[in-house]
DNA sequence: ATAATTCTTGCATATTTATGCATTCTTTAT
DNA sequence: ATAAAGAATGCATAAATATGCAAGAATTAT
């Protein structure tokens, strides 16, 4: 690499990033990395692609046009899921187009808000009861795949 | 312009769009039209941006990956029932005494909350989830009718 | 009916975004 | 301390997206 300047807090980035957006409006990367220089921070485009879908900030068209902005973590859905599994499931089983998550008592229904919220190929819908949250499948093959899906976000 | 075919309704599509991304993960511009392709609608990469622009999907990162998403409206207030049908509800079918309805993200709840503030005969009651209304009938058979009624309402 | 206007969309292309690879810095293991 | 593994980022470029323009179709006005 030619240039490895400052090594500057990555995270200090993308606080200033969620900082921008929400004050102006962003349409282009370009721009937002024209609004870094002159905070004093420079990288270059590629970096700031990578920098949005780590925060992750979404683009969508609002009064302003087609501009780049933050939800919060509500919708840092990858984020939310991942926390609402480790914080709250306690096992994890698969029969058919079936998956069965058992997590404490009363702790069913936040995690199948989590579930809902996030987009999954395999996933038909969920329900939950008090302690467990069902989530069904497309089919039994996408039962497999939404299991793997899963395990991996729990993280075991 | 060279072609102009069967000129199909936009808002169909933009609504086929809602729940084809709503059913599996969608990356890019160009699996959005393979998808509506599968389903008999054909148009170019240029449609779908501005298709998007103007429902309008956001694209952010999930577990899934970076994918396209849609929100909804901004929660609503006392919506007529038929407002909320039209602008949330992405499908509906009955089975026996249940009439399921698909909506958008975090869409459910408003959607029940109509449908509870109208009287319809055959009704017994609503449950919503984050993305997904179940409607109650009183017996199998009204289930038929309540699935009629609200199909009419709907408009389609 | 005819003309004028508006709406949609394909096409071609400019613009924008994502990413493989290489390099440097940082952290962890031996 | 040295080696090994991991993280961050620039660079160059492939991939994806947005858009100006032209023309067909639908709608509205005359």
């Amino acid at each position: 690499m030619i240039n490895q300047p400052s090594r500057a807090d990555k995270s200090e980035r993308h606080r200033l990033i969620k900082e921008i957006v929400a004050s102006k409006p962003i349409r282009t990367q370009g721009e937002l990395t024209t609004a870094l220089l002159v905070r004093g921070v420079q990288v270059t485009q590629g970096t700031i692609s990578r920098d949005i879908a780590e925060i992750p900030l979404a683009k969508t068209r609002t009064l302003s046009g087609i501009v780049y902005h933050w939800q919060g973590p509500a919708q840092g859905q990858a984020e939310s899921l991942a926390r609402a599994l480790r914080d709250s499931v306690l096992s994890m089983e698969q029969s058919e187009n079936l998956v069965v998550l058992k997590t404490g008592p009363g702790m069913a229904a936040p995690v199948a808000v989590a579930l809902d919220e996030t987009p999954l190929g395999p996933k038909l819908g969920t329900i939950a009861g008090d302690d467990t949250v069902l989530v069904v499948a497309k089919s039994a093959g996408e039962g497999g795949e939404l299991f793997a899906l899963l395990r991996e976000s729990l993280g075991r």
